[in-house]
This record gives C-alpha cells, structure tokens and sequence, in this order.
RNA sequence: CGGGAUAUAGCCUAGUGGCUAAGGCGCCUGCUUUGGGAGCAGGAAAUCGCAGGUUCGAGUCCUGCUAUCCCGACCA
C-alpha cells in the first residue's frame, strides 16, 4: 500500500471524547471515527487489524472442526418469545417494528436463531458433534457505551455454538474451544488469564472468561499467588461456610427505637456496635417473586452469584411498594423475623455462626437486637452471596488472592439445555427416543481484541502492534523524496517485499523526514525500513524496531531475509 | 437509571452583555527547506448544538430540549 494513497490521516491533538490509549491512539492514527456514542466506523487500518484478528480466529477454530456461519442482525421476537428472553433481557435489547408492526430485534447475541436453525436440520444422533461460528456485527444497547471500541452499541464479535449429544461430550467441546481461545490469543501477542466467570443473561452452569491483563481494565479479577485458581471477582468463591448454630449466650430478642437509621452504617453508629454485629436484609424481585436476601452488615451483596445460586433468570431491586407490602415498613427497616408477607429467605453464610446480632424490625424507626439464626430465624437457602477481595484466602489452596484489572475479550459458556429445551432442538438417539441437543456457546470481541493489544502494546509516540495483527507488517520511508536514488531505492525495497508476501507500506508522501518518523511511531508499524541518502551511499539502508526502538544498518541485498525472518519470529507463538 | 461536566471551523482551544468571533493544528497556493510533526507570504473554511426567552444589543444571562464525555449503578 503506498501511504499516500491510504484512506487515513493522523492527528497531533487528541480528541476531548477519547480517555484511554486504544482511543486515543485509533483516532490519532486515523483508524476509527466516532459515528455515535457506541458506534464507530473502521476505516482501512483498523479493519486490516480486525481481518488479521479474524483470520487467526477462522484458522484456529478450523483447527477444532469449527464451521462458519452468517445469521441475520435483525430477528424476530417470536424466536426469543420461545426462549423466554423477549421478557427478560431489558433494555438492552434494541426492539424495533417493521411495516406490519411486527416485533423485531437487533441481534445482540445469536442463540435463538442458531438453536431454531440447527433444530430445523438436527435428527439424529448420528449428525452430531456440530460446532458453528459466525463473526458479525451485534448490538446492545448498553447503558453507558465507553472507551471506544471497549464497550460499544454495535461491534463485531465471533459467536460459536456448540451441539452434543450429552453432557460429557459437550464438556469436551467446551475444553477444545478454550484450548482454541487460548491458542488465538497468543497468536494475537496478548499477554491474558483464563478466569472462572459468572454466566449471567446467557445461562448455563460453567464459564470461564478470557481477560487481558491492562490497567484500563473494567473487570476486577482474583488470582491465586501459589496455584493456579483465578476467577472474575463476581464469580471468585468466598472461603466461608456455614457454622453450626450457637446456642449459648443467646440473649431475648427486643425491638429498639432507632430513628432515621436506615444504612447500616447509620445504625450502627447510632447503636456503637460494629457493622458485622448487623444483619443487612435486601428485599429482591427475583424471577418476578419477592425475596428476602440477607448478608453481614459489612459485606455487600453478590447479586450474579444471588443469580446463580437461585437459579434464576433476572435479579432486581424490589421497589418500595414491594418492600412495604413484604415488610410492613419503608427501605431500611426490613429484617428476617416478623415479615409482614411471608416470603422465600436467602441467606449468606456470614449470617451463621454470630450470635445476637441486629436486624430491621419490619416496623418504621425500629430494628431488632438479639436476633438469631436458628432460633428466630432460617434461611430457605444458604450460600456464598459475598464479594470475594485481594488479599482473603484463595478456596482451593493455602495462597492468597491478588487482585488485576482486566479486558474480557473472549467467554467461554458450558449451556446444557437451557435454549434446545424451549427451542425444541431434539435429536433421536438409536433406541428411537428423543433428547435436547446440549449445548455450549462461545464468544470473542474482535474489536476489543484489537483494542486491547494496544492497551498493552503502546508508548509515548503511539502504538506497538504485534506483528501477527499490525495493519502493515513493515513501512518503507524514504527519506528525501527530492533525491531520485532514495525514491528508486524505496520503490524497489517495497515491490521486493512485496513480492516476498511482506504485507508492506512504502511513505511515498511528499513528506519530511521528521513527518513521516512521527507517523510511522504512531501507527506502530513493527518495523521501519528508513531509506536515507547517507546510508544508501554505503550500500545500507536502516531498520528500526519499533518494539524495542533498535536501529541496524542492513546491507540493501539483505533486506529481505532480515524483514522475513524478524517478522516470522515475531509472529510464532513460542 | 442517579450524580457531574461539556457543546465555538475537520481537530485542540480563547473569547469581560457591546465594533467585522480570535489563535494553534490540519487543509489550499507560492517560495524556501529535506534524518524526528520545518520557515516565510497569502488563502479557504463558523447558522457559536437546537428552540424559546430576557435585553437597545446574546457565543456570553435564563428556560427547555438534544448530543457527547466522566463517576457510580448496570452489563454474554
């Protein structure tokens, strides 16, 4: 590609909208521009990125019998009708109507559509294994787009889906897709943690998140420091279990005035206790049933593992009039014994094992001391609801856990029967008899792949691509453009290169030297190929590293073999 | 969805209620220069986010709306 030809241009300030390097440097580079919040276009040298990231992906996934698909971005309500998530998924989901006033959404993930297509070809047990892929565009409309391409309304994403005919098999699938993520991701030069991970709205009982580690992060994840356990920080296992009652010491039980004490903070400042002598009680709406939710007073609730634990398929704050009708009082005063409504209990484990503790009182300005597990109250269900942190005990070894930051850019989900159930994916099994395809589903953000290799890969002068995923592999620049044999020499370089199967850019711009060094830096070619009129007397020409900013002077006949091998070097995995 | 902020040329910014809205980057023309975002001269480019209002007079003050960003909540 001759750069005077490009459809680009770089930018010396940053725009005010742009707050992280990924950002800031894809616009300065001339990669992206903003259309809307959320969206973006990609302009020839992102989109060379994201068709390397791509093509690491289809091979990879080749590799492991994968199959490629493409499904359609708008799809009808009546699939995710069946599935139940029309109800549930939220505002998340873009609706819209067509001419007919027919319900449609924009896709933001493809499980309905893949299920209803695969159970319109699925007969018997003899057709599977099948594991599909499609990398296309979705949409979610999310509440706060961020960070460019880091959270964004519509990207582009790779979404497989596994069908098995039983459990033990699709759980083969699942290790075959991570050995797969795992292989794409070092092709790319990521340095990232396979991590434990909740399912939230997709479901299923067994994840794991693939997280590049980075500063700019939004996720928080815990890592063993002596085995190899490490889970996102909603998903990691607090190590607490149940204690066994107490059943000495208990005192009686009484209501105590306690006015405007609606936090536990406030309350327990106004009683001078500590808040674990507390018993924090959250009334929540879950799967449209309210339920009484409670935790120590210093510790908050967990609501993807209160999901996970119930099993259910949305968790929300109840609003007041719930509250009231369920605890006879305003938010605030709610507590575990005397509930005005009987409802369904859940409980932390840190509620057991503490005694006389204080609770609300169902009744306005009044909490509840003494209140005890066991004796005045039990939990329906008991489990692990905490946050787990640095620094607390890892649950399968002796170790502590530390704390990164991290870029989700690929998950992994186990989903049994979730969707082939109300899909009616069925299969015959050679007796005759009928069973759910299980499943598994399998997603990659191409974009923020992209984005998160410059997180990790940039410096002051701008990005550092991995070779394996740079725009262009290698840049010529020559230097006086107004010297006939510089030109020559760059024009013969770059078609040798070319030749080569080098994927090469030639600076062929009417440009100073200084110009075009600036532009090559911020664009982060992994190598420059400078043509100056001094070294080219000397029969050399130089060659910088971008990576580790090294210059060598190369002899012009070795030019070839050194960009070849540097650059096949670069992008072997080991 | 709660809190905060911003909106002036393609980008970054200045602009005390008062004359023709200013500067830098970028762009165009010419000259000069050619190894780290050169210099000089000239030029094009703005419905000051939108709609109302106050005022003799609004980019500037007020109200409403919209868009964007940040923090939080939320989030395969």
């Amino acid at each position: 590609m001759r750069i005077s030809q490009l459809f680009y241009q770089t930018l010396k300030e940053v725009p005010r909208e742009a707050q992280i390097p990924s950002h800031q440097l894809m616009f300065r580079a001339g990669m992206i521009q903003q259309l809307a919040s959320g969206i973006y276009n990609y302009l020839p040298l992102a989109q060379k990125s994201l068709q390397k990231i791509e093509k690491i992906i289809r091979e990879e996934l080749e590799k492991k019998g994968c199959q490629e698909v493409l499904l359609p971005t708008v799809q009808p309500a009546e699939l995710w009708e069946k599935s139940g998530r029309w109800g549930y998924y939220g505002p998340e989901l873009l609706r819209l109507k067509d001419r007919k006033n027919g319900d449609f959404c924009l896709g933001p993930t493809h499980e309905e559509v893949i299920t209803d297509m695969v159970s319109k070809v699925l007969k018997s047990y003899k057709q599977l294994p099948w594991n599909l892929f499609q990398i296309q565009g979705k949409f979610r409309d999310e509440v706060r787009p961020r960070f460019g391409l880091m959270r964004g309304r519509e990207f582009i994403m790779k979404d497989g889906y596994s069908f098995d005919v039983d459990e033990e098999a699709s759980k083969k699938n699942y290790w075959k897709m991570y050995e797969a993520y795992t292989a794409i991701f070092k092709r790319c030069g990521l340095s990232f943690r396979a991590v434990d991970a909740a399912t939230g709205n997709i479901g299923g009982d067994m994840s794991h998140e693939f997280q590049v580690l980075a500063k700019s992060g939004e996720d928080l994840i815990l890592s063993c420091d002596s085995c190899d356990y490490a889970a996102n920080a909603e998903k990691a296992v607090t190590p607490r279990e149940a204690s066994p009652a107490i059943t000495e010491g208990l005192k009686k039980a009484e209501d105590v005035h306690t006015p405007a004490c609606k936090t536990i903070e406030e309350i327990a400042a106004f009683l001078k206790r500590p808040e674990e002598d507390f018993i924090k009680s959250i009334i929540y709406m879950i799967d449209e049933e309210p339920v009484l939710v409670l935790i120590r007073g210093d510790l908050d609730i967990n609501e993807s593992k209160l999901q996970t634990l119930c099993g259910a398929n949305g968790v929300f704050l109840a609003d007041d009039a719930v509250v009231l009708e369920v605890s006879g009082a305003g938010t605030g005063f709610a507590g575990p014994t005397g509930l005005k409504k009987k409802v369904k209990i859940i409980a932390d484990y840190s509620v057991t094992g503490r005694a006389n503790m204080v609770s609300g009182a169902n009744k306005d300005d009044y909490h509840k001391v003494n209140v005890n597990y066991g004796r005045d109250f039990e939990a329906d269900i008991l489990g692990d609801l905490s946050f787990a942190h640095a620094g607390q005990g890892c649950p399968k070894c002796e170790g502590k856990l530390e704390e990164y930051r991290g870029i989700e850019v690929g998950q992994v989900f186990y989903l049994g029967t979730k969707y082939s159930v109300p899909m009616e994916c069925n299969y015959l099994d050679k007796d005759g008899k009928s069973h759910p395809a299980v499943m598994g589903c399998y997603g990659i953000g191409v974009g923020r792949t992209m984005a998160s290799a410059i997180e990790q890969h940039h410096d002051d002068d701008g990005m550092i691509w991995p070779a394996a995923i740079a725009p262009f592999e290698a840049v010529v620049l020559p230097l006086q453009m107004n010297k006939e044999e510089v030109v020559e020499a760059g024009e013969k370089i770059y078609a040798d290169l070319k030749a080569a199967g080098v994927d090469i850019a030639l600076d062929d711009r009417e440009e100073r030297a200084g110009f075009k060094f600036k532009d090559a830096d911020l664009i982060g070619y992994p190598l420059q190929i400078v043509i100056g009129a001094r070294s080219l007397e000397a029969g050399e020409v130089e060659l910088k590293i971008r990576k580790t900013g090294e210059k060598k002077n190369i002899p012009l006949k070795d030019v070839n073999s050194f960009v070849s091998e540097y650059l096949t070097a670069e992008k072997s995995v080991e």
